[in-house]
DNA sequence: TTTTAAATTTAGACAAATCTAAAAATAGTT
DNA sequence: AACTATTTTTAGATTTGTCTAAATTTAAAA
């Protein structure tokens, strides 16, 4: 199995993809068909116009739709969003790695990137930036065949003392929230111990780098690590 | 004067993107106004398309227009087409010297990459790549306010023995042609040195690297050098 | 279980970019 | 200067993705 290039490549208008992509995240959080209006408040759009989507997408065989029952994703459809959110992490990468984007810039960019119709230009960004398996945000990379491969990430508030993390991402995005990470000087790949947790307040100190801080329980539940 | 990042990005489809480059080509060319014809021809449209288009750009002031004298870029739209270009030319540099594409793999990649709206994302980009002035093709790179710094390019055949030039790009932009370069090992960055011309055919004796070669006056007229 | 509230779908309209076919303007030729 | 031939423009239709408003279905509450 691999991605159906000539059905990406001829068949798809950005509109659709972006609909696809949404019905892929949506899915991923509930598990259960996406709702119309659901799909209507991610697209910023209206109810009617995210049921005509839904029905074109299921008369292209990408999602499963019943009237009133919402949509779910074909294999192919599943295989196709995989590919777009693929595309966009990898341009996520790049754009951090590579071109000195900060974590709280690169999402915007990334969106139109994600939808350049190119296997050889995807397959050679991918071997550029030597197989990532998450973006800057910690979130997976799936692999050419929209498999997720990296490992399960956890909130730091989760870890208990002397345990230690790997950051890999955030759970809240806010413009806000990845600066103060930046001032504090927490950035992806750090190692984090658990110095000690405070019961009254949540609040996590930890140690990493040269530093030992306390961060508040808010920040610890949006800081997603690995365990090492 | 600097790039119109708002209009840009807040403005233009994709469409008016397209026109107004080839617009911006076509006038390159001929120096005198874009007739509809040549404009909807370079499109792959109809003549009445053209018109629409160029009554919408009119309107928005990228192109002087008057009903049957054809179209001319104002300041605006020539800086607007020239940011386009300049794009579509970094990206091919991109693609061929990090991403191992060839030749002729990367316009039809590029016609796509050069819409993504990210001023960052180009001057980082630019930066990467160590401010190239030309394109893979040889054809050169606008800079930031619109302007080409490149020196002129000459065809080979207008070179005369002994003397030598720099391989900087190609007229005949076929598949079957770069092919041919490829297949006789003359790439970008090459130098050339003519060692004799002959008189009945216009075909050219060259050396370069270990090779000495001759090749015909169609070739010869069809690769760009710059004297050295 | 019936009624009400919420979610979803349908119907009809609109803007963008295109087309075909017909009308209008320009240019070339005698 | 008048007449073709070509070019260009206009008018009206089509497709895509969207909207509003009304109709329909499902879910929740009394």
């Amino acid at each position: 199995m691999y991605f159906c290039t000539h059905v990406i490549l001829y068949c798809m208008t950005l509109s659709e993809e972006n609909y696809l992509k949404a019905i892929y995240h949506l899915s991923a959080k509930s598990g259960i068909a996406v709702t119309t209006n659901d799909l209507a408040d991610a697209m910023d759009t209206k109810a009617s116009s995210a049921t005509d989507m839904i029905k074109k997408l299921a008369d292209k065989d990408f999602v499963n739709y019943k009237k009133y029952q919402g949509a779910t994703l074909t294999k192919e459809g599943r295989l196709i969003a995989a590919s777009i959110v693929r595309k966009h992490r990898l341009w996520e990468v790049f754009l951090v790695e590579k071109l000195n984007f900060n974590w709280d810039e690169v999402h915007e960019v990334a969106e139109h990137l994600e939808h350049i119709k190119s296997d050889k230009l995807i397959e050679e960004l991918d071997a550029y930036l030597d197989y990532p398996t998450v973006d800057p945000h910690g979130d997976p990379i799936p692999d050419k065949y929209g498999e997720i491969q990296a490992g399960k990430k956890v909130p730091l508030s989760s870890l208990k003392p002397s345990e230690k993390g790997l950051c890999v991402g955030v759970k809240n995005t806010s413009k806000e929230f990845l600066q103060y990470l930046d001032k504090i000087e927490i950035a992806l790949g750090i190692e984090l111990t658990i110095i000690e947790k405070e019961v009254f307040d949540g609040s996590v100190t930890i140690a990493y780098k040269e530093f030992q801080k306390n961060i508040s329980a808010v920040a610890a539940a949006n800081l997603y690590v690995r365990k090492i």
